[in-house]
DNA sequence: GCGTTCAGTGAACGCTCGTACACTCAATAG
DNA sequence: CTATTGAGTGTACGAGCGTTCACTGAACGC
């Protein structure tokens, strides 16, 4: 029996579970067809995302992200049209991890006091959780092909104009106008982005590199809402 | 007499040259070899930043990049032993606008009065005049080759040291620790790179939104300005 | 003058690439 | 039970790729 007689087989999956601290083979029959084409769109979109952490998306290849999937060429098409549409694929679901920040922010501000270091916290933890999606946002936001870069620009957009919302009410009783507002919110996000790759270009040494960085846009961060406690807006 | 004959003759380059406002066809004899040879090595460079410009630098082929140069792929290797290695060069290459920025803002500030607005503008110059070498470093930030991303990241650094050093003059009454100026210093190129990036994308329209870049820009930076008034080291 | 140097040539190599096409056969619908 | 569907297979194609190699001939050094 040839290893490609296997295949031919009702289709089954064998996944690593961990149970009891033991690791052991756990023998998951996959009975919808749906479900199955589900799982091996995931697991392109989930290959493609570890390939890119090294490279650019351009750089890589239906045919080797097709290999690393464990399908043959032409069946990538049952699921994409070609590599772009993957890549805006990815682009939104690398942004959940972001969209989450967002929440995780919101709810821990209602609790107490210093909205700067919880926030900063809150990014740190998202990036060391999710490396690979925020590698990718990094990389493919301007290196990457039109349509993906168009797709990660509208997204982030959109986060600055929540973090305008929100600081619109922090700001409630100053003077200030909504391009203010806007204006300081696109140097917060810069802020966070510059702070996200920095991060991303250190993880593989030590920790406290990692600490130093967020220190560092925490102050950063605090310089600005310094600023803003004197801003008017005949400054500009 | 075949194309290819005309090759062989003693070499001649023709230039397009405007002389009191018509323009006209120079013969040029170029007589040394070295000479000859750095201007096809300058000629790959040119074509290189030209192609970069839609593209990432993974995505272009040595073959494609030399045909753009008029020579054949093996020629290539003259001058340089890979694509990545003329991407190094291309960094060093591009890095020349950024470095006339620095000179430039420093000339400047002797003059007069407002530092920020004047450095914003020669920002903006320096973006216009030389929009491909810019894009080109943008790009392969975060998106290109190791040598290249590290290369640049190198530079990058060495213009943020010579602003912190150019801060602790500004700033020499006050308390200002080295650390709190590298974050500031910091912070500002950080925001001068998210204007340059902002630019790229919209040269294409109208030049109302490149003014109204440059104006958010001047903001943001004056908001920092502000804030650096009120900071002092506990801060952080 | 004359042998040397070396930027550029052109054919040939063994790859990988995207895509086309006809196929199989388990899951699904009726 | 039977007919249809559709995710995945396997072969084949023409094209482009990086790199090798032996070469040409104008510019150069002596």
């Amino acid at each position: 029996m040839s290893t490609k007689d296997v295949r031919r087989v009702p289709h089954v999956t064998i996944d690593d579970q961990a149970v009891n601290g033991r690791t052991l083979l756990a023998v998951t029959e996959v009975r919808s067809r749906a479900e199955r084409k589900e799982r091996t769109r995931q697991n392109l979109l989930d290959v493609t995302l570890t390939m890119i952490s090294n490279r650019s998306l351009a750089s890589l290849s239906l045919r080797e992200v097709a290999r690393a999937a464990g399908i043959v060429p032409t069946a990538f098409y049952r699921h994409f049209e070609s590599m772009d549409a993957l890549g805006v694929e990815l682009v939104d679901e690398s942004m959940r991890p972001l969209r989450q920040m967002i929440r995780d922010a919101r709810r821990g501000r209602a609790a107490h006091g210093d909205i700067i270091k919880d926030s900063v916290a809150i990014l740190g933890n998202q990036v060391r959780t999710h490396p690979a999606q925020f590698r990718f946002l990094s990389r493919e936001r301007y290196g990457g092909v039109g349509a993906v870069r168009r797709a990660i620009d509208t997204e982030l957009r959109l986060f600055t104009s929540e973090l305008t919302v929100d600081l619109a009410r922090l700001t409630a009783g100053a003077d200030w106008t909504s391009d203010d507002l806007e204006m300081t919110a696109d140097l917060m996000v810069s802020t966070m982005l510059n702070t996200v790759m920095a991060l991303l270009e250190v993880d593989k040494r030590h920790v406290e590199d990692e600490q130093a960085i967020l220190h560092r846009a925490e102050r950063q961060l605090r310089l600005v809402a310094l600023g803003m406690g004197v801003w008017h807006s005949s400054s500009g």
